[in-house]
DNA sequence: CCGCAAACGCGAGCACCGCTCTTGCTTTAG
DNA sequence: CTAAAGCAAGAGCGGTGCTCGCGTTTGCGG
């Protein structure tokens, strides 16, 4: 076909990365809800008519914002994986959990963009979810590994909840336990509810130091969703009244 | 003072009332994007300018909004709390999330206003907090009856954490044990991951049984914050499940 | 009782927004 | 070489938040 066979492919390849760059850009700087066609329009100095040629809307624009973010905290997850590598399973769990506070603490419209309210009448298209799931997939990697080495502890699950947790699993690992999949989903919500907390300034004047803060709870994240020091055996979880079983 | 001294002060008094109803209805069919002064003018017969007599900016008409959202969770918290008397700490607290998550489904445009992306250059006013803490006082009650009864294991903190969590129990609840009250901070944080990521769609075609997760991942965070069974103890009944499946 | 300042409602208008349509021009393909 | 397709530009539509000047209403103090 036609990639790369004329100038005129190329050039729009161009002016389509260029919109993207100056609406990152004003992402960054102003928000969502403060990106506009027409200032992108202005700043590229082409008419704002001339952009529907590139993206057929607004959304559109925003959409494609949406799939980079999720590429860019996808990266910064799997690198802070990479700089805790030799570490035990919980020491990279909080290190990956940091990395995304991190990015999130960096990219605060980025990330309100993909984790924040939805645009209203917007619905996600099905071409963002392979890119949401490559952050996922570095704790999942985190939990085979520790599964194959030291060891992973099943959270206990309510019986009413396995067959859910079975369909999780067989969606999303199979070869992990259901009862770590449905905790880690869990899990996954929460860590963003404590980033998103912070990042919305629902901690003001409530938590301090919140590098220690976000460290520890990210630590007791691990261990719910069954992770153990690899030196000791299980670890007890403060107050669970599951270890007394006898 | 002049509270009800005239015809006019009472008539302004159900002007401002008007608007802000107005206003809740449209936020709660369209959201606070779709929020627009010159509607809500249009709706009640009066021109937009006449509004600025009332509330000097979009902005504080919505801060008005955010303060009655923040009214009405709290209320939702403590009917759920009222409603589940007579039971354990650790089903009175799953019963409260339950009721928090029902009012952030029922009403979402509302949630996303206190909870969501803040809006843009959007800073909440210090008006704002006492409503903000009513509905955490309840988690805050229910801890607190529970030291008084059942007990309250003390959740696991490292050291250099301690004196942030003692500086929050000073604020928060001076009564409660710091490593409580650090771990409610970062569990409300959490439950509030929960909640959004349901709404926000983060769950679509990952959690199907919404309401089994979300009990069970509550009674969880109920757990880690340190409560625990009542029947636990020197009472000789070993294996008594927790979940009540009646 | 009356005058006057404050409060009020209104309409016009400013600057901006997303989006559409028409009009030319240029590049590409047959 | 010609016709088709892609592209840029401008005008325009309906919408937004917000301001300003106008005439009117209201209620308090002298």
């Amino acid at each position: 076909m036609s990639s790369t066979h004329g100038a005129r492919a190329r050039a729009r390849i161009e002016v389509t990365a260029a919109i993207k760059e100056e609406a990152r850009r004003q992402l960054a700087e102003e928000g969502a809800a403060k990106l506009s066609l027409r200032a992108v329009a202005r700043e590229l100095g082409m008419a704002s008519s001339a952009l529907y040629r590139y993206f057929p809307s607004r959304d559109d624009l925003l959409t494609a914002l949406i799939i980079d973010s999720y590429e860019s905290l996808g990266e910064a997850a799997e690198a802070a994986r990479d700089a805790a590598a030799g570490v035990g399973p919980v020491q990279r769990w909080t290190a990956v959990c940091e990395g995304v506070r991190a990015w999130a603490l960096g990219h605060p419209h980025e990330y309100a963009l993909i984790y924040g309210t939805p645009v209203p009448g917007y619905t996600a298209p099905a071409t963002t979810v392979p890119a949401a799931e490559r952050a996922v997939a570095v704790f999942i990697g985190i939990l085979r590994d520790a599964q194959r080495g030291p060891g992973l502890a099943e959270p206990t699950l309510p019986p009413e909840l396995k067959p859910e947790a079975v369909r999780m699993a067989a969606d999303i690992a199979p070869d992990l336990p259901p009862e770590v999949v449905a905790t880690l989903v869990a899990t996954w919500a929460q860590l963003f509810g404590l980033i998103g907390f912070e990042l919305f300034g629902q901690f003001n004047r409530v938590v301090e130091d919140r590098d220690t803060f976000f460290r520890h709870m990210a630590g007791q994240l691990g261990h719910t969703v069954g992770l153990v020091h690899p030196q000791q055996g299980p670890a007890p979880r403060p107050g669970t009244p599951a270890a007394r079983t006898s």
